[in-house]
RNA sequence: GCGGCCGUGGCGGAAUGGCGAGACGCGCUGGGUUUAGGUCCCAGUGGGCGCAAGCCCGUGAGGGUUCGAAUCCCUCCGGCCGCACCA
């Protein structure tokens, strides 16, 4: 058989191989540290850096299709542009091995998790090597490798160990604030004493400052997951993220983070962040920051406390809308508020309306009875009657501070515990869900804000609540404040002064956000490094008993249990290997029984801080080498929180990974162990590759692959079948991986199809006819450079004709700037353009071959270092420099010259440079424009000043 | 309901500090190479009229600003995404 030269599969499958082995073999892509086992004496680490990063995956089992390599393949080519302008670049990939499917996995087959994840990164291991990624590789980190994990385990312990000062606005270790309680600097809660308190009291106190704590609170319990779920986890209509199964209140003792006390710099810092604007604006929206006021209603013994001892009780409202504080007419409590139970008198009042009752003979009856009806209802079902108002009556009475009126309280489901105090004042005259209350119990309103509208000032011929923040108020003066004839901020304001100087409220900002429910009872994560003593205090394991390696059980499966039974603690799978449970350890105090914790951390702990990692892999000592984060994430110009230089990933990670991720990087910046306050400097979502299903007239999808068109319909054989637009995936069978393209045009042409498809950020089908062309430009390319019957080069040492370095021109000017700001799409047509330009003259000059061959480089890089080579040439591409546009060479033709007429600009005309004044002047007067502006105003003067200005001037 | 984004050929999409719309790719049409199919190569491809040169109309619909609008402003229509009893 002779030897071919002709660019197909079976050429590019060996030009690819043949280079990723040389380029494994020279270590090309290693960045790098400027100092540490990772430096060299390169001298690439005197160049300006840049850290360039993916969302890493989870390595499935189902593997790769070619959905997934699309951020990759945009960073890799990224990255290659950055090498070839001069820059040391930092590209790696890992893996996010904890979580779900190896644990089902397991459950189903008894296999390990570990042996299935390990198997899994191996086969995506194999399928990206055959991208041609240029990733450091040693550099590649697992977050369930234990000399991983140890440091997962070491930050838990660092945020375990801090709390949030708010004098000084940032975390500190925990011992700081121990020594401001024993020296008196900070009192103690609740007016103790420290040096009174008890061991376990102390550990009480402590807890409720940690930024890691466990506590005792309504969570998200899913059945169907066997664990606990965070509220970023649970989806609007109370359904997990992951699997869409139903997601119940429960309270359980779980572990928290204190994500809270960052909400304010978490939203504040968005600000100096290059991310896309629907990023913040959805976490802005999360941490849903709003100020108002607190405001504290007094319930008199005598109006429905008496029965209970006789005290008054105090409830405090959360409200934003102070300013209409005269237009209460009702208070609602949460029906889990801890006041309830204290307020509610034995009897029902006097004249209570049967319709406030529910039906029922007292009160005490009355709210176990909505309390059980609420308490029944899954988040799903409170979703489904969301816009159908209930409650009932307490019997009580609440007294308004502003002017002393008697409001009734009731409790209603529409109120959240989890929102501000779990109690509002109803203003049902300005607020959309107090007017549907008032109007279902037929409660009294009053308008306080005149409607600027023609609806006039009596609600009781409304439609709506009247809401709006810029109106006047009407109505609203009481003893000591007077709002009257103030607008609504204004009114506000005034409010707030009167609450505080009264002692009755005072201004606050209240958030959406939520603690971060940390603790999952499932087998496949972190084990946390926490003991309990025998008194039940949590005790932080010393870092040098890390990593905490996750101990072998028999039986992986969750456990479910009743959320009903406060008593029972959740079985977890690692509470079943009771050797493991129950050690004896020296914390320092001389060997002691201790109970160990049994949750596992959530899936999302790894991926708080890989980027650090990256930095510093093989650091035994440290986290991460505090010279190396600050070479590669520390601030700088136009980056002063520092951070990774571009990040890559999904959007469906808005509020989960990059939030956690945030919050973490601002409590190891606070307490010192990094340079960078922002994990992620730059952010870029990747949109998705869909693909069409095609479904039987059961709906069942059948094999894209089988499928074929006819008169602009489909048929599965002869069977009709409907096409949608969809995901691609193995259950809908349209997945197309990355090892079928390649193996019938090779890499290259995978990476280019993937990047000619669209714009990086918009979601669009694979369309597997479309591949060829990219290979059709790749076919193109090697025979303007190679002899397909003898395998030397066709280029010419002759200069290129003016034409064509027209074209080369645009391209080089065009490229760089496209591939800077991932426009890969355009780059690439730009590319095309100059090689088709080549093709049709016959000739390729050299210079225009090894510019077209370093222009793809980034994208294509295997077929351009071997024509790099068969050029001629004995170095790598990947670092040669970049080709850069000319300043000097001028495209222009032609030149734009102004009209104006009484200075006006009338009209614009694209002239040669060398045209004569008399010339310019008669196309001047000959334009349409003109000629309509002058209308009879006959001339007086043209006069043409320089080469670019005609002015004429009217008589 | 609130907030954000977007409407360009048969399809994916170029061109936005305003000035030759449709780059590049797919598909389609015709031709060439080949025993044939495929691959590959050449030409054409927004619509209309025309043998042609060329002319007219065209960026969801309508209106406006401008010498000049896919691009800026207003109204409407259509689509996508996020949030949703958050006080």
């Amino acid at each position: 058989m002779t030897e071919t030269f002709k660019y197909g599969a079976a050429l590019a499958a060996d030009i690819e191989a043949r280079w990723q082995d040389h380029w494994e073999r020279e270590g090309t892509y290693e960045a790098p540290n400027p100092s540490g086992s990772l430096a060299d004496g390169s001298g690439r680490a005197k160049l300006p850096k840049k850290f360039i990063m993916d969302m890493f995956p989870y390595p499935s089992g189902a593997g790769l299709h070619v959905g997934h390599p699309l951020g990759y393949i945009a960073t890799d080519i990224y990255a290659r542009r950055l090498r070839m302008t001069g820059h040391n670049v930092l590209h790696t990939l890992g893996f996010d091995a904890f979580g779900l499917p190896a644990e089902q996995y397991a459950v189903q087959t008894g296999t390990h998790p570990r042996i299935s994840t390990e198997e899994n990164i191996g086969n995506m291991r194999a399928q990206l090597r055959r991208l041609g990624l240029g990733h450091d590789t040693r550099r590649s980190v697992s977050t369930i490798d234990p000399e991983y994990y140890r440091w997962t385990q070491w930050i838990f312990l660092q945020i375990f160990n801090s709390w949030y000062d708010e004098r000084a606005g940032r975390a500190r270790p925990i011992a700081d604030l121990v020594a401001e309680f024993e020296s008196g600097a900070r009192a103690c809660p609740d007016g103790r004493d420290w040096s009174d308190l008890t061991t376990a009291e102390r550990a009480d106190v402590l807890g409720g400052y940690r930024l890691a704590y466990a506590s005792d609170a309504p969570v998200n319990w899913c059945p169907g997951l066997g664990t606990v779920l965070a509220n970023e986890e649970v989806t609007a209509d109370g359904r997990s993220e992951r699997g869409n199964f139903p997601v119940f209140k429960s309270r359980l003792r779980q572990w928290n983070m204190r994500i809270t006390a960052y909400a304010d710099r978490l939203l504040d810092d968005l600000e100096a962040l290059d991310w896309p604007e629907a990023i913040k604006l959805q976490q802005r929206n999360w941490i849903g920051r709003s100020e108002g006021a607190r405001i504290d209603f007094t319930i008199p013994a005598a109006e429905g406390a008496g029965d209970n001892g006789g005290a008054d009780h105090t409830v405090a409202v959360f409200t934003t809308r102070q300013d209409t504080l005269f237009g209460s007419t009702y208070m609602v409590l949460a029906p889990e508020h801890h006041l309830v139970d204290a307020i509610v008198p034995g009897a029902w009042p006097e004249g209570t309306r049967p319709a406030w009752t529910g039906g029922h003979t007292d009160p005490g009856e009355a709210i176990a009875a909505y309390r059980k009806r609420t308490a029944a209802k899954s988040d799903v079902e409170r979703q489904a009657d969301a816009r159908e108002k209930t409650g009932v009556f307490t019997g009580a009475f609440a007294i308004n501070p502003a002017n002393g009126e008697r409001l009734p309280v009731f409790i209603a489901d529409y109120v959240l515990m989890g929102y501000g105090t779990g109690a509002i004042m109803a203003v049902p005259a300005h607020d959309a869900r107090d007017f549907a209350f008032a109007r279902a119990f037929d409660l009294p309103m009053r308008c306080v804000v005149r409607p600027t509208d023609e609806r006039g000032t009596d609600p009781a011929a409304w439609d709506d609540a009247f809401v709006s923040h810029d109106a006047e108020i009407i109505d609203s003066s009481g003893p000591g404040v007077i709002l009257d004839g103030l607008d609504v901020p204004a009114a506000k304001k005034r409010m707030t002064a009167w609450l505080e100087q009264e002692g009755v409220g005072e201004g606050t900002v209240n958030y959406r956000l939520r603690d971060w429910l940390f603790s999952r009872q499932r087998y496949w994560g972190e084990p946390f490094p926490i003991v309990y003593d025998e008194d039940g205090i949590a005790h932080a394991l010393p870092e040098s008993m890390l990593p905490l390696e996750l101990p072998e059980i028999d039986d992986y499966s969750p456990r479910t249990f009743d959320p009903e039974d406060a008593d029972t603690r959740p079985e977890t799978p690692l509470s079943r290997n009771r050797e493991w449970v129950e050690v004896e350890l020296d914390l320092g105090d001389g060997p002691r029984r201790y109970r160990r914790e049994t949750n596992t951390m959530p899936n999302w702990a790894g991926s708080c801080w890989y980027e650090l990692r990256y930095l510093d892999p093989r650091n035994s000592d440290r986290l991460v080498d505090p010279e190396v984060e600050r070479y590669w994430m520390g601030p700088r110009e136009g980056m002063p929180l520092g951070g990774v230089d571009l990040y890559v990933g999904g959007a469906e990670h808005a509020v989960l990974h990059l939030l956690y991720a945030r919050f973490w990087s601002k409590v190891l910046y606070d307490l010192g162990h990094v340079s960078s306050a922002e994990p992620f400097h730059r952010l870029f979502n990747q949109g998705m590759i869909q693909a069409h299903v095609y479904r039987d007239a059961r709906g069942f999808p059948v094999p894209a692959g089988e499928v074929e068109e006819r008169d602009g319909r489909w048929y599965h054989g002869e069977e009709p079948v409907d096409r949608e637009l969809g995901k691609m995936g193995k259950s809908l069978k349209n997945a197309v991986t990355p090892d079928e393209i390649c193996a019938e045009y090779g890499a290259d042409t995978l990476r280019l199809y993937e990047m000619a498809m669209g714009p990086l950020d918009v979601s669009r089908p694979w369309d597997p006819r479309a591949v060829v062309g990219q290979f059709r430009l790749l076919q193109r390319l090697w025979r303007n450079v190679v002899d397909e019957t003898t395998g030397g080069t066709v280029v010419v040492d002759e200069e290129p004709d003016e034409a064509t370095l027209r074209v080369m021109h645009k391209a080089v000017d065009g490229v760089g700037r496209d591939l800077d700001a991932l426009r890969f799409n355009t780059a690439i047509a730009k590319i095309t353009e100059l090689n088709n330009h080549v093709t049709k003259q016959n000739r390729v000059p050299r210079t225009v071959a090894e510019t077209l061959v370093l222009l793809i480089a980034p994208l294509a890089p295997h077929i351009a270092e071997e024509l790099w080579h068969r050029l001629g040439h004995t170095d790598s591409v990947v670092h040669r420099p970049y080709p850069q546009a000319d300043p000097a060479y001028v495209v222009d033709e032609t030149i734009t010259c102004v009209v104006q007429i009484r200075g006006k600009v009338k009209a614009r005309l694209e002239v040669a440079p060398d045209i004569s004044e008399t010339e310019l002047e008669s196309i001047a007067l000959a334009h349409p424009a003109v000629r309509g502006a002058l209308g009879d105003a006959g001339i007086r003067k043209v006069i043409v000043r320089a080469p670019k200005l005609v002015n004429i001037v009217p008589a």
